[in-house]
DNA sequence: AATGAATGAGAATTCATTCAT
DNA sequence: AATGAATGAATTCTCATTCAT
């Protein structure tokens, strides 16, 4: 057999692109991509079929480690609310360690590049989190509100939240508990 | 270079720079932009020096219009929460009427296109708002944070909001009540 | 106005594209035959389309050009002979004159790039000669054939002495005779 | 390089690359020559050393496959007349039959990728017919021309009775007659 | 000022061919 | 020998910007 496509150069093309987006935006050029990722220009398209099908791919691989991030050791603890702390922790931890990540995310999110399907199977993978979030606000403000409503606040305060962290790394710990407090009154108190 | 002599034409621009980039994103040609606006390609130039001019030129320009949306009749009310929620429903509002202002202002966010010196003065704008914010937010949970904090939660809950509402816009009173109810516990409330 | 769509330019594209076409096959690259019209690469976009509209109007501008060579002082002789005659020596005059023309009028003809539309469009400049064959043709041993066979062979044997004669220039006038010879006996006599 | 080890599997690439280049012409891509022979994409090269190497054997291969259409049991009779109508009617007969073929050689003249070395062997081939047509015309209008001229004129004429059969298969043995019989008056008769 | 043709530096691919496996 | 990933030059076309009219 001939040599066999190598995960690693997938891997590094997607982190290329992460690197270039960041910089240039989504204009970037594929041929900084592949320099960047130590690959000829036209080997980029072995990998992904074009621009749009790496850009997507990017979309998920994102969205998929953002859900490691907040999967691994989740804490079986029946109290809500301290599994929507280590949640929100993880989030905003995620964000914060990995700004580069984060801008890249924002910035295909907003672009019409990111295919529905890409988008609705982004959503997918936090399901676990959009449940809990809806357990936590079932007796909260927005008892009343589509449960992925909670979902999409939890992720707007933590966005916020972390953008300040970035700008004030010194003050971290407070933003991230005054950005929890916020998150919880808004959302699972009544 | 010279002053432009006709603002309709400017604003024709502005216009079409929005509909075209809602369409086709920021990659949008000048050309079309032009065509839309019923001018000449060329003629895009003498109004605003180059492409990043206009995106400049028109992010400040929204800007602009959602604070003009905002101030008109400013309650003088010493009630911080009725001004508050007047604040909250004429920016839903002004979202929920201009949905393809509104992608574009997120895009146009979330580009590096649009200079430090473009947010700062796009910021600056809402210097009013914010303070009653920073108000509102003296004695609740964030009283320790920066006041741009508050504000910066309530922008988030309110774009939240929005895509809400956009999505199911009959339920627009609903998601107005309940986003602002859970702005004022996260924000005012202690 | 600004500077108007210079007839000029797109005749120097026509030109230039057969002169590149002529050495390299359809294969030849825009960027060469926009230098060779002395014009940038991009302006032959705004005289064609794309490359398949040059190559169609270029295989049009041809047929065109062969056309205006049979066409203009057409004799009104009663003879059909004589009229025939003076047709075949157009057309193999036009074919010896513009070798190069010829050539890539072949090379398109045999190409999937030209529309069935501008195949319909390149034939139909030749009704007046397909009249005049077909009435040669009525007594002969076609008659009883769809008339476009005999001017579809009329076609063959020219291209065919055309051949022999850019082969061997000197026997110009022997083959010229030899050929409409053959042709004459093929349709014309019982 | 070394002798190849499939012959088998060098028809298939010939086979292959008659049906893609009647597809889309001579751009058509080694890699989906080779996809639909069966074979890797590398492998088209131990087969022939490059794309023009395949496209002249293709050439010679045709060629070759319609000398043996021509040859086999060739009538011995003295009856000239009878020996070209059996030339003739195998010939048209194998265009007919095998359109996408015929198609392809002609592609393949006009191309400039086949060499004069490949052009004059694929002459050579027919030399038999060549002499029969010669002696054919030995007495008719063209006596006094290149022997290579009849011939030509054959091919001439023949190629054109196969266009009108390819359109009009309802009319076969018409065309068949009556193109023969044109190019018996052109050639053979004084 | 307005027009739109002209420019030419990219941009995303494509593809013949090579070469590691 | 066979495979198909890797290569990078070449190609068509786009587009912000300039400039002749």
């Amino acid at each position: 057999m001939a040599r066999p496509k190598s995960e690693d150069k997938r891997n590094a093309i997607l982190s290329a692109a992460v690197q270039v987006i960041e910089e240039q935006g989504l204009g970037a050029p594929t041929a900084r991509i592949a320099k960047i990722a130590g690959i000829a220009e036209g080997t980029l398209f072995t990998y992904f079929e074009s621009k749009d099908a790496l850009l997507n791919a990017l979309y998920l691989t994102l969205k998929g480690e953002l859900r490691e991030a907040l999967a691994p050791d989740f804490p079986r603890t029946e109290d809500l609310r301290e599994r929507a702390l280590y949640l929100w922790t993880s989030y905003v931890g995620w964000g914060v360690a990995n700004p580069h990540k984060r801008k890249v995310m924002l910035v295909l999110s907003a672009s019409e590049r990111i295919t529905e399907q890409s988008r609705a199977l982004g959503m997918q993978a936090f399901a676990d989190a959009s449940t809990l979030i809806a357990d936590c606000s079932a007796r909260g403000h927005l008892r009343d509100q589509s449960p992925a409503f909670a979902a999409a606040i939890m992720g707007a305060l933590a966005e916020t939240t972390m953008d300040f962290i970035v700008r004030e790394p010194r003050l971290r710990q407070q933003y991230l508990d005054a950005g929890f407090s916020a998150f919880w009154s808004a959302v699972a108190q009544p």
